[in-house]
DNA sequence: AAAGTTATTATAATCATTCTAAAGTAATTT
DNA sequence: AAATTACTTTAGAATGATTATAATAACTTT
């Protein structure tokens, strides 16, 4: 645990999101001020394999990294662009079952009208 | 529809499977000799839009490209890390009732053992 | 056939991410 | 506590997929 890895947990515990990593260098900048974007690669790389947190990777753009552990889905909106978090409970068991071969893991992207923009509408 | 295009229906239509943008130039190539790779990028990404082709993105990776018209989720082998296709039959409706609103896309990646490797295995 | 639109080409640019090598820090052994 | 080892950070360059730009070519419409 170096002050580069306590300073990265921290802004993304207080900042709770899913922010592209030049986001968190730039929050990580503000608590360590010599901070260097590799260590933020290196860490969020590592935190990914850890599984403390996840990648989320959308085509065209860097990728996002949220700290949730809990495992749930992204709502991406199609009208504003926010991501979302959702939980589907026992997603990945019922997955399993319905394949029939144990998911490892697993990535759903849903592209739809997040809560704020469906309250808006209305 | 201009010849380039064409050659690049063909070699995805003739070549079926999950294709980089790079892999699709180089068969592209073959039918089509002086084609240059933003013509293909061009294309592929007009017919991602028309819903021709879909777009499986992993992070660190290029994306790939799937001809496949029928809506259908992605195995990644987590062995071997092929890209498998496989059918949850009417899962976009099933996923719209269950989150409470109208699932306009979405992108299923399984990260699991593929077929090939499970028989192997054995 | 001229004018206008759209696609392709060649090339350069972008930008997220990784690599490299050196220096620093932490952990472990003596 | 000093010495050795392992790991992390740093600075900066490199990579590589993709997009932008500007010029040319190929269709379309009048």
């Amino acid at each position: 645990m170096t002050r580069q890895r306590a300073a990265i947990i921290k802004v993304m515990r207080e900042n709770c999101g899913h922010f592209t990593a030049e986001e968190i260098f730039l929050m990580a900048q503000k608590e360590y001020p010599s901070i260097v974007r590799a260590t933020i690669y290196n860490n969020l790389n590592n935190m990914v394999e850890e599984g403390l947190v996840r990648r989320i990777c959308q085509s065209g753009q860097p990728d996002r990294f949220d700290r949730n552990p809990m495992p749930h889905e992204h709502i991406i909106c199609t009208l504003c662009g926010a991501v979302e978090d959702i939980s589907l409970s026992d997603f990945k068991n019922r997955l399993s079952a319905e394949i029939g071969c144990e998911v490892e893991d697993y990535e759903l992207v849903i592209h739809c009208k997040c809560s704020d923009c469906r309250k808006n509408k209305n």
